[in-house]
DNA sequence: CGCTAATCTAGAACAAGTTTCAGACTTGAT
DNA sequence: ATCAAGTCTGAAACTTGTTCTAGATTAGCG
């Protein structure tokens, strides 16, 4: 595997710098759209005008509104993911460095909901023509939280672990936005689930 | 709380005979279409059309295509939930019966791919102006689930592991339907979040 | 029965995602 | 520098969810 940009992609073609700047373009108008009003206010017709880019082209970039997000997402992923590795959680279990660096996420959302709007529901919206991309959004979050877990090599259990942890997180994640669920909540249902760590952890029989 | 049909709704203004019947056809056509080929074959048009109702109409019954597809989805919950009830899980834990029973939903939801796919996409992007509906579905899962445990009154703690059940429930289906996670896989993580039930049982600290 | 308010119907109109197309511009290779 | 292939633009068209309107029907009531 070539050393590549953690950020993925198999880079079919690799893009000139004009596209490669229109790309930033239509990601950065994507996410303050989104930061201002949510899925509904990211309309194709205005990230397309506010990248100064033609529909079509937005098109060739993105096949799809939710494409576009999906992949707004992993823009932010890696911001977080870098952020996150500069501070690492300090708690002494496992679980609780995960449920730390989790709630952190979710305190960083906290400050654009109408962006975490945008993006999850894109994300759990998405039907198979997405799957490529929201895997590799999946992917990242799992490292992010191997990483929490200080964990290089992982049990088949401790993954399934890690998957009903990102399985909680999103849906946790969409109670919220929906206002279904307080942010106390979705902090217990965090912790909850973070315990699974703790019982699939070979070292650690409680 | 004054005894109701199990069905909710807090019925404010009882419909008339023929208007129970017109909503029948629309859910009845809504199931039927999305059983062909999932979210994007329930168009309103056609469901208007099938269930021989003026597209106004149906949209007084049901304001938006989500709440029309939730609407769907509590419908078939409660079939579920009935089905269920005549053939409780017989395993020893609580644990192990209540991943027998959504296992057992699970492969309900296999016989209709396309419905399931229908059903889960308009509830995890429904957003607030849907959160009534979407909060009854949440309830009536919750009920699925407090049976198979075969518990009374929950506590707080025992509360939040369902929560983190239905959680790794709905978002596992999600990676199901969307072909990133394998039948066995969701079974796996099934049996894995279970594992929080016998954690939280106050009688079986193991 | 006859009235009134509510409901239903058919169909047009509107909004936003997506597709298409003809022509202008870039790029890379020769 | 030139040409071919690929890309971008602007604008219109198409699709499907949603709203609106005018007139027909129905339900409940005196």
């Amino acid at each position: 595997m070539p050393a590549e940009a953690s950020t993925s992609r198999p880079a079919s073609s690799p893009l000139t710098e004009r596209q490669e700047a229109r790309r930033r373009r239509i990601l950065h108008a994507s996410a303050q759209l989104a930061s201002r009003g949510g899925f509904d206010a990211v309309q194709m017709r205005e990230v397309a005008e506010s990248s100064q880019v033609a529909l079509g082209t937005l098109y060739r970039y993105f096949p799809s509104k939710v494409h576009l997000l999906v992949a707004t997402m992993q823009d932010q992923l890696e911001h977080m993911h870098g952020t996150l590795r500069k501070k690492p959680p300090t708690g002494d279990s496992a679980a609780g460095r995960v449920a730390e660096t989790l709630m952190r996420a979710f305190r960083a959302l906290q400050r654009e909901p109408h962006l975490a709007d945008a993006m999850v529901r894109a994300l759990t919206f998405a039907d198979r023509s997405v799957s490529p991309e929201v895997d590799q959004v999946s992917r990242q979050t799992t490292a992010i939280i191997l990483d929490a877990m200080g964990l290089a090599d992982p049990t088949p259990q401790q993954l399934s672990a890690v998957r009903v942890i990102e399985h909680t997180w999103h849906s946790a994640l969409i109670t919220w936005l929906s206002g279904r669920a307080s942010i106390a909540q979705v902090k217990i249902d965090i912790e909850t689930v973070c315990r699974l760590i703790d019982l699939t952890d070979p070292d650690r029989r409680a």
